[in-house]
DNA sequence: TATCAGCCTCTCTCATGTCT
DNA sequence: AGACATGAGAGAGGCTGATA
């Protein structure tokens, strides 16, 4: 129950920040969380009294405290908003990380579509196959699995994609890009999203077939292996220009 | 203001699944 | 079968908020 807490807490499943394994185990060990859905009936007065593990001198916990407590609910709260695909990462079904949940989001565009989907269904989606769907499918049967399911849905956890159609041109269809490093201006995942916004492909592996690498300072083995492997190296300032132009370096990158 | 503990961000690594 | 990509855990360093 602890792991399950925390992966659904995760910052790229339901990103509820503030809520990590110390305040977890504080969660379960008291019995005020029994199954993800409790985190929603959780109330600011309830954790701000939780032990934090730790005594003051006069040998007193120190507790939570109002100020984390308050951000902590307003976290949990937004998270009733996350789009589908942060849902199923963060349902932990095996072999369903960030990259597959976004498959099946895509594909399904409902929690409920994708529980009365066959194997069969399931596996047609490309980059997912015989095994993943074969997880999918198991966790769906489950039915512990189908009553935390109802349970967020009734504590207004959204169930569905909303279909949003791409604001911006798809200029960078067919482009796939990996960053590395850490970038100044944005955070990696904030740059990963403008580059998908655009139509690119992000992955977490370079290869043969990776178009651009994405280096920002502190930039390890990922960088080592494009310069092996030939791939064009970018910095930061040449993904800036591609976010506002759209286009992909005409130089294919120089580093 | 310094200290402390927990959280966040990021890298690295390896097992495993998917695709060609 | 080999190449490619993903998932997941561990660890390092920085950041944040509570306490003294």
């Amino acid at each position: 129950l602890k792991r399950t807490l925390q992966h659904f807490a995760m910052r790229h499943a339901m990103d509820i920040e503030g809520l990590g394994e110390a305040l977890v185990n504080q969660l379960v060990d008291t019995g005020l969380v029994k199954d993800v859905a409790d985190l929603y009936s959780l109330t600011a007065e309830q954790l701000a009294v939780l032990d934090v593990g730790r005594t003051k001198l006069d040998g007193s916990a120190v507790v939570l405290g109002e100020t984390v407590a308050r951000k902590l609910v307003a976290s949990i709260n937004e998270s009733r908003h996350r789009p589908l695909a942060r849902l199923l990462f963060g349902l932990g079904i095996r072999h369903v990380g960030g990259t597959v949940a976004e498959l099946l989001a895509e594909a399904f565009g409902s929690v409920d579509a994708l529980a009365a989907a066959s194997e069969a269904d399931i596996a047609a989606v490309s980059g997912v196959g015989p095994k993943i769907a074969e997880s999918v499918r198991a966790f769906f049967s489950n039915p512990d699995n189908l009553e935390v399911i109802e349970r967020l849905r009734a504590a207004g956890v959204e169930m569905a994609e909303r279909r949003t159609e791409p604001t911006r041109p798809q200029t960078l269809a067919g482009l796939t890009f990996v960053l590395t490093g850490a970038l100044e201006r944005f955070t990696r995942d904030e740059a990963g999203a403008a580059l998908k916004a655009l139509g690119a492909k992000v992955s977490s592996s370079v290869s043969s077939k990776t178009s651009y690498v994405v280096a920002g300072s502190d930039a390890g083995s990922k960088l080592d292996k494009a310069i092996a492997l030939g791939v064009p190296v970018i910095g930061e300032q040449e993904l800036v220009e591609i976010l506002q132009t759209g286009q992909p370096p005409a130089t294919g990158g120089d580093r």
